[in-house]
DNA sequence: AATTAATTTGACCAACTGGTAAAACTAACG
DNA sequence: CGTTAGTTTTACCAGTTGGTCAAATTAATT
């Protein structure tokens, strides 16, 4: 379909998509403004909308390239896997994705905090059927003796805080431990937290 | 020193902040206008300037009001108390908070993400030792054998990260677990969380 | 009621906003 | 090398933005 992208264009597209995002993560939506993603880019403002046809489009193509990003892990749990130690990938998994691409975290959250105006029927279509899926899958390993009797939504609910915390709250995480990497004691601290409430 | 405030005065200024408290929350700092502000209070935008000098004005009597609120509770945990319930007790006031005043802890959040460009010196200042203090306290607690030996800071940032959760992103939750109130399930999940990870 | 202080409004402005149109320029290809 | 397709720029626009100012209105005080 849209084998015929120039040279050009790819180099453009990704480096409006890598401004928009830089910018669309910090403001929010409404409040960034394409003469930030031209300058931050380094195009001129009328050459970004040859590119993509409004400030929305780049908005969304972010988004949707993130929510695939997401929901992959979830899908790839396996159920024949062991319990505790899918669950562990998985949460791992999470926080690396916190610490290597920060801004899209905090994209996400501009997004649903915002009150998701752009992608409230991927929540309640796709991402539902995803959580419900491994909430499923979750209560089925709780009533094999597998793991702890166990709320699984809230469960979800933990990880997908405490490991998006690190992203999207990094400057209070900074500020209160001091500059540098906590990633790594925080994982030990979710790995903890996960085994004490997943062992039986 | 502001004995002399009239009753239209008291009236307008809390309509303002209302008002402010709403847009702010939903789009950030610059993603808001004061016209929003102004439709939202039911005031005109002059008549807003002439209770608030500026926009940044309503924001910062608002981050101001906050930060008191939320700093306090931790400065309330009583060193004296039995440990795990004083941190029960904290935690469950701060899942309350995000259940009555969501915008709140939306705009907080806001803040943060951006950067934190206006509370940064907080952050590094009443916040980071506020936290030092109780750090220390459950660091004393441990060594007291009174709880399971645990890293204090990521135990408080577990604490917010999901408090904070139910509020940020309630439009997730309400997509995931359907629309109601959540938040008497959430509480059990933390207590137990809690419980599990302080226990010796 | 008269005077003063407090409040509200309407008209306005310069800077910024997302977006357009056409011309100018550059790369690719036969 | 010429032609065409792809790219970039310049100039522009209508609507919105935060904020001002003086005039008009309303409330409080004497």
């Amino acid at each position: 379909m849209k084998k015929t992208e120039t040279r050009i264009q790819k180099k453009n597209h990704s480096a409006i998509k890598a401004a928009g995002l830089k910018v669309f993560a910090q403001f929010g939506f409404r409040g960034s403004t394409l003469d930030q993603i031209a300058a931050e880019s380094g195009l001129s403002k009328p050459n970004i909308l040859y590119y993509f046809s409004s400030k929305e489009a780049i908005y969304e193509a972010l988004l949707a390239q993130l929510l695939t990003d997401w929901l992959q892990p979830v899908r790839d749990i396996d159920p024949a896997g062991d319990p505790v130690e899918e669950i562990l990938i998985y949460a791992r998994h999470k926080l690396k994705m916190s610490r290597l691409y920060p801004r899209e975290s905090r994209l996400y959250a501009n997004e649903i905090i915002q009150g998701a105006p752009r992608i409230k029927s991927v929540l309640t279509g796709e991402l539902r059927d995803v959580v419900a899926t491994l909430a499923q899958l979750i209560k089925n390993w709780s009533e094999a003796g597998l793991i702890r009797v166990i709320d699984p939504y809230h469960l979800i609910f933990s990880i997908w805080a405490m490991t998006q915390h690190y992203a999207d709250f990094d400057v209070q995480v900074q500020a209160v431990l001091g500059d540098g990497d906590h990633f790594d004691d925080a994982e030990q601290y979710l790995e903890d937290m996960l085994r004490r409430m997943l062992t039986v």
